[in-house]
DNA sequence: AATGAATGAGTCTTCATTCAT
DNA sequence: CATGAATGAAGACTCATTCAT
């Protein structure tokens, strides 16, 4: 019994946590980093500051959280499997496409990942950068395995750039007036097209 | 004489202008936005509180300045003569170059675009916005000046593309060992590289 | 138990909260408004500057209820019974009599609502303007209630120049010399006779 | 000539300050003792903070002087000529019809004088209260004057409580919507009568 | 005498974090 | 574990006053 019990403190515990991770993940999305504040995101959580200090040492620690939620998230968006498309180069454009379009439609995780978590701690900055870093070498292992389809000299260059271009134009296109801008999905498929031309081998 | 006195006051009141806008600089890269503090900037700047609210309505209105002041400084850089290089398409590589060559000098610059002014107050962030957009303009003016040396079909979503890649690859080359890492005139030439083989007609 | 828990908490919070207030309308009293700092506030009450902006919005909220406090408190003052004193010329006599020999007694309090309090923000002005408006009521109710009684046309401006003569008499007489100035029993008496006179049937 | 020169300047001297009173009435009238800067006053004036400093010792030498102008001047108004007026009572009472009369169509005087001028600090207490000392003080010669003529016992508590219903009534009637209240030569009326019966004998 | 840039002490207010209950 | 009152360090900003020109 005292095993069930200290089993099912644990779960709720676990809850609690969530409730709060996604709490903060939505005021560090529409707030900021310095513009959401602990009292808010228990308000929003429907918990307390007391509460807030046992599962999370402090703000620094609840954002890498949803940083690194986050990015695990992405990483599996952007894996596409090696046997529904054997080809490299179109694996690769197929992730960035997913990439782009999930982060259009989330536009709350795509506001964390580039706007909300540049300029923090070095710590935070470092948790920010891997993410990044993740995704490029995700693209950089993929240019490696068949270095005869591509043309790329540096291919970890060519993989941050990669990663740059689609940050970019998603947060362009994410300024842009969304009754008259492109669909997503275009916009994705454009961009995808912009990096193929530039890796293709010629 | 009345007049050369008043015109002697304004030109002191300019360089003590210019001496709080180059403090600030300074400060706002190494500490950032919130981390630099307006005693902080003052002390650098060898100047008072007083003062500086002399000189700027307030702290946003003086980083507005530094971020203003860095869009101009970064224009005049990726302007490449039209006569020396009438290639456009070179003529952008060599904009690219110019622009990574200068910011991996000058990290201070870098830091403050890139990381620093991220997810500020709305005027802020549309300040930054506006000279990556601006340099994305540029690229796409000279992508529509000659439409028959490129085979780019949405030439703005280009010219996005290739900003974020400069940027993004700019700041992972910063983040990286300084002794062991690439010259950044090589990576420099890489990043162009990339950007002119996703840009070029096949 | 959780609920007796909140309750102590609650109380001891609604305690800190008096102390504040009390504290408040010391300093407010002996420094002004603008004179009295939070700084002060809070050491005179023994508490913090955070605990502070816990029971109060901001500087102004916290005079806006001390002056409210105070309304309340002078009302129930002036409150004379209509049984024990049925005749409405005398009940107002009597409660001008008790009001001046209260405030002339609580200096602070009649310092707080005829000196520190004008000319503060529209807010501020408006409650210390309801207090007076309040008393100005009261008489004027009596003064309806038995028209017979009375000879005034105009029971409205009668009300304010009795509110008025009474504040000004009491302010007039507080800046005497304490030692040589005559008793305050005597003055309300004087007072109240100069209002009476000004009202009655003739 | 030399001695010429000096008294155009003096004139002149004489004649900005005087532009700074009159601004500084306003600035004080309208934003009250605290709310009015130096700057503000300046500007007001078409003249400069440093020149303020050589016609006014600092801030509140400036309040001081607008409040003596001030008193001078209601002084002046309140001063009916004995020979045209040689009964006491109605001479008093045609004293308040033009003080109450006045005071409503120039409301920023009324509004220094009631409003903006308490708490501030010893000294402009003092200036200010002497101002309605005077008035009392006017009042209490006439009841003295003719003591047969009145019912007063103690005339100075009687002079106070003529001020101070003056002047409530005043900044009462100030209050009210101006399209609906009464004139203020009917209220001034109301008021003196109210007073008169409360000082003539019976 | 006039000017206005410079000064810095002094305010209010916020908010991450702690801790008694 | 939960709660939320309490804490106080720290920051942006104002403004009366001075002083070099």
């Amino acid at each position: 019994m005292a095993y069930r019990k200290t089993a099912a403190t644990a779960a709720r515990k676990e809850a609690r946590r969530a409730v709060l991770l996604d709490a903060a993940t939505r005021m560090f999305a529409s707030h900021g980093y310095h513009g959401a504040t602990v009292p808010m995101i228990v308000a929003e959580a429907g918990s307390s500051v007391g509460s807030f200090y046992v599962h999370f040492r402090n703000k620094e620690d609840i954002f890498a959280a949803v940083l690194e939620a986050l990015g695990r998230k992405l990483a599996e968006i952007m894996k596409i499997d090696e046997v529904a498309q054997p080809n490299p180069l179109l694996r690769i454009a197929a992730a960035v496409q997913a990439l782009f379009v999930h982060l259009a439609q989330f536009q709350q995780e795509a506001r964390i990942l580039i706007v909300e978590s540049s300029g923090l701690s070095p710590h935070l900055e470092q948790v920010r950068r891997s993410i990044l870093r993740n995704q490029a070498e995700e693209v950089h292992r993929d240019l490696l395995s068949s270095p005869n389809v591509f043309s790329v000299m540096d291919s970890i260059i060519a993989a941050r750039c990669l990663v740059g271009a689609v940050y970019e134009s998603l947060y362009s296109w994410l300024e842009e007036d969304p009754i008259h801008r492109q669909p997503a999905e275009i916009v994705a498929r454009a961009v995808a097209d912009y990096n193929i031309r530039a890796l293709r081998a010629q």
